[in-house]
DNA sequence: CCCGTACTTGACACCGGTTCCCCTAAGACC
DNA sequence: GGTCTTAGGGGAACCGGTGTCAAGTACGGG
């Protein structure tokens, strides 16, 4: 009778005797249905193998079981581990994930997300940095009645509408690490102009200087844009000076191979002439040589912590776990970084 | 009148002073329709901003407007190429590009997919590799009448059907490039049991060596599993076979990173002691001391391709570009490989 | 024994598109 | 001038779920 072999809510209810909603009931475990019915339904539901249709109840509810990611990241790395992490959030629910990048910087960047969300009608998305700080995109996600959390690396929102890091924090560590070794001429490669990650770990990096009574010099810090090219030039500019740094705080990992490369091309040896520190941890860290000593942004467990806040209340049986909204980041100590030979 | 603003097909109908009917005429070009109806419908749906509802399409349809990327591959970055690549070719058209990735050799592997495809009723899917490899996934995608696209290292199937490279020939003619610097004991770290890909490039290397009338020695393959840690395991095994292979391909540079940690801890310098040759291409082999010598795998291309063939003959009167469906992979040659020193 | 109450369940309209089938009017043909 | 053909467009049902509201049932209290 079917086109498709799909069996329907009808075909479930003819079978089991009852009407449409009582099934439909069954369904969403709504609380008021008799044991005994409830039990003749499932019955046939796991008989004939129904599997409600997702179009249909979307229509119906005005309302996707889609959760979207919306990044304008270039780091490949750091979307797939978000993604990864969010699909293991969303594992065993029956929400699906539906990625979307934008054009960084695009000028229609604003409507053709607003088109996405409006016609897809996402229960929620995930907004990953820097598109994050976006404070539009927030208003828009808003006014549309979809959910949002937003991963940045400090906290702009309440709690349930973020998932931070604690970059300062943890550049300080990292370079507090620094000058615990020795280094009192260290150089700094800061993200691209009007990052918040750029901006706080900037910060963290100039908290460590000043608590060691360090001096802060412009010359020591270079701007770079988290590309490996853009780590390859700042290095070069920071290793040409007299005297020259003895090590690099890098705002990546990718950039922090550049400097690698810079300092190789000068005949530089890793750690002896200069310590490196990236940050992110991702597969590169751990496969160049030496072994980067890096700070770990621990982006899978945001992403999975940012779905099951996004999906949060709505299998209401299911307790309420309160998801963390900070996450640490923590310095991963590898072959990096040695005492200066000065 | 309406809950959410959202100009519902009704609303363009009333304003325009037709029926719905006419209206989705016209939203689907339907060319049995007045031209000054038409352009009447099309200026009220331009002037109040009608967007067709993709769900209530898709449950009239029974099919939606949703591109699936399924694999089973743990390179992060390799999904992320296909990924963008799709991505690429369903810009500017109405298909949304969903993920799902699936775990690797579980039992439940094709019941899980089955759900989802049949859930979501997908308009069509790209079978990423070693996913691909499976018959029993093409067969669930026939039965359900979801139309598919195979990534593979081998077209195992028909034209329309998959986007292929040519892994073994690319193979041939690095390995072939290492013998002509002169080297003659190769090493290869091949991929993993079963996998097409592995298969393929392992031929490659063989047949170059046949080519070059060099003897197969079983020692000098060594077996991998495309991680970093296999292809260091793997290699500590190589070098200390006596004598020592004087250049090793790896089929991943991710095995490649993993061999030049090995060789650094045995003191070799890369490529004076040691030549080696990756494959994949990924950001990691431009990022490693020295820079990788690799075969380039054009998988943001091969994603493009499967994308518009996924989507081929919707948008009727575009011309329908024949896409292609053979990759080729070349050999991109950078610092890791020299003449041996014998 | 009657009635109010709580608990179950069903009928029906609706979400926003599409398809099937039919009607109407204009033009072609004899 | 009448009939046939054809194109343009409308009505109603349908896709497969969900909400609202009211009806039916069992139970307890007065």
């Amino acid at each position: 009778m079917q086109k498709t072999g799909q069996p329907t809510i009808n075909d479930v209810a003819r079978i089991a005797g009852v009407s449409k909603k009582t099934v439909s009931r069954v369904i969403n475990k709504s609380p008021l249905l008799n044991g005994d019915t409830r039990l003749r339904v499932e019955t046939v539901i796991a008989d004939i193998g129904y599997i409600p249709n997702p179009q249909a109840r979307a229509l119906a509810l005005r309302r996707n079981y889609l959760v979207g990611l919306v990044h304008d990241n270039p780091n490949a790395q750091t979307v797939m581990n978000v993604q990864r992490g969010m699909l293991e959030g969303l594992q065993g629910t029956e929400f699906e994930l539906v990625v979307r990048p934008l054009n960084r910087g695009a000028q229609s960047m604003l409507s053709d997300l607003r088109y996405f969300l409006e016609r897809q009608r996402l229960f929620g998305v995930l907004l990953m940095p820097p598109i994050s700080e976006n404070e539009s995109i927030v208003q828009l996600c808003r006014e549309i009645g979809c959910r949002y959390v937003r991963m940045c690396s400090v906290s702009l929102d309440d709690d349930a509408h973020m998932v931070a890091s604690n970059d300062r924090e943890a550049v300080r560590g990292a370079v507090a690490y620094l000058i615990e070794q020795g280094h009192r001429r260290i150089g700094l490669i800061a993200g691209p102009q009007g990052f918040r990650s750029a901006t706080e770990r900037r910060a963290g990096f100039e908290d460590a200087l000043r608590e060691a009574g360090l001096p802060l010099q412009r010359s020591l810090i270079a701007g770079g844009d988290y590309t490996f090219e853009s780590g390859l030039v700042a290095a070069e500019r920071l290793l040409d000076l007299t005297p020259r740094p003895t090590a690099i705080f890098s705002s990546s990992d990718t950039m922090a191979a550049g400097v690698m490369h810079a300092a190789r091309a000068r005949g530089l040896d890793i750690p002896r002439d200069l310590s490196i520190i990236g940050f992110d941890d991702t597969p590169v860290a751990a496969h160049v040589w030496p072994p980067l000593t890096t700070v770990r942004w621990p982006t899978v467990s945001m992403g999975r912590s940012a779905a099951l806040k996004l999906i949060s209340g709505v299998g209401e049986e299911e307790e309420l776990v309160e998801e963390p909204s900070l996450f640490i980041s923590t310095l991963i100590r590898r072959g990096s970084v040695a005492p200066p030979i000065d």
